[in-house]
DNA sequence: AGAATGGCGGAATATTATTCGGTGACCGCA
DNA sequence: TGCGGTCACCGAATAATATTCCGCCATTCT
């Protein structure tokens, strides 16, 4: 046998939601969790990160207790839609540590950037820098956060899986 | 004094930098990284959380590899601008597990939503759903997530702090 | 200078993670 | 139906880590 097609069963999608939002809880509070012995849920955990189910755990800042924060999506439409011109602006996104985060999305832009810089004129700034470095850039709107009503809350896994 | 303005030194911004990106590094290991002794660095790493710069520890699940996803922003006008509106729509958006997180924003339309179902089906369901729920929303275009050329990479703390 | 404060390192302890058999349920197959 | 074989589980033993505690500078304020 090769790679074996794994399963989500009831716990492991317990584990993933619980991990998902609280990726520092215990293994032994975990297992408690999912009703498990701390053993047998070490293992599916271990398991889930070793297979991908689990990519990463990221702690979550509160940026603007620290410093100035402009942070705002900002929809791209590029000028030319052939492979390399994606390439072109997927590499330039990746080097800008101010873009923070990159979609691809279908609609009326190309993509959707997050970008976190101080305040307006670094916003400015950057715009200006993007637009300017020949990437094939034609259209680039921002769009500032005013507030966050519901911050990230985790993926809906109950219904993804069972089907809502 | 009563409560005491924190001072974000160079070691603390590395360690929010590397908790950033790596929740579940060991407390040996961070302290290794920021070189400072584990007694030292756990005292530092609990007042950032009790003092809320840390705000929370989120795993991240490859969702697509267990379950259909499609996932897409909306972006989300509404017909008045009253702070009941407001509170109206915040509300309806809390209670929807599909909507995964909403900013508010300034632009061309009053909200940005980030949205994940199995699929279009799903989708359409969610939006007639919304606009019969009579929660004031005037206008609603969704914009799905192709790709992600760029995963979430961390909030550039040295820029913000030190003013690039 | 002297005392108070705050942050540090290192050792001791408590808690947790990890390893390691042993067991029972389930499955395919004779 | 009975016989392995596999898999996930549990519980105990061990290893590693987190957490506490205390004494020690360095800085600051008086």
């Amino acid at each position: 046998m090769t790679t074996e097609a794994f399963k989500i069963d009831k716990i492991n999608r317990r584990i993933l939601e619980v991990l998902q939002l609280d990726a520092r809880i215990s293994n032994i509070a975990l297992a408690d969790a999912v009703h498990l012995s701390p053993s047998a849920c070490l293992e599916r955990v271990k398991k889930l990160e070793q297979q991908g189910f689990i990519t990463r755990y990221l702690g979550e800042i509160a940026v603007t207790k620290i410093a100035p924060l402009l942070e705002s999506y900002a929809e791209v439409t590029l000028s030319n839609h052939r492979p390399e011109d994606f390439k072109q602006f997927h590499a330039a996104v990746k080097a800008e540590k101010a873009i923070v985060q990159c979609h691809k999305v279908s609609g009326r832009y190309d993509y959707l950037i997050r970008i976190a810089v101080r305040d307006m004129a670094a916003l400015s700034r950057l715009t200006d820098r993007l637009l300017g470095a020949g990437i094939g850039i034609a259209k680039f709107t921002t769009v500032p956060i005013i507030e966050n009503p519901k911050p990230f809350g985790g993926y809906p896994l109950e219904e993804l899986l069972d089907g809502a």
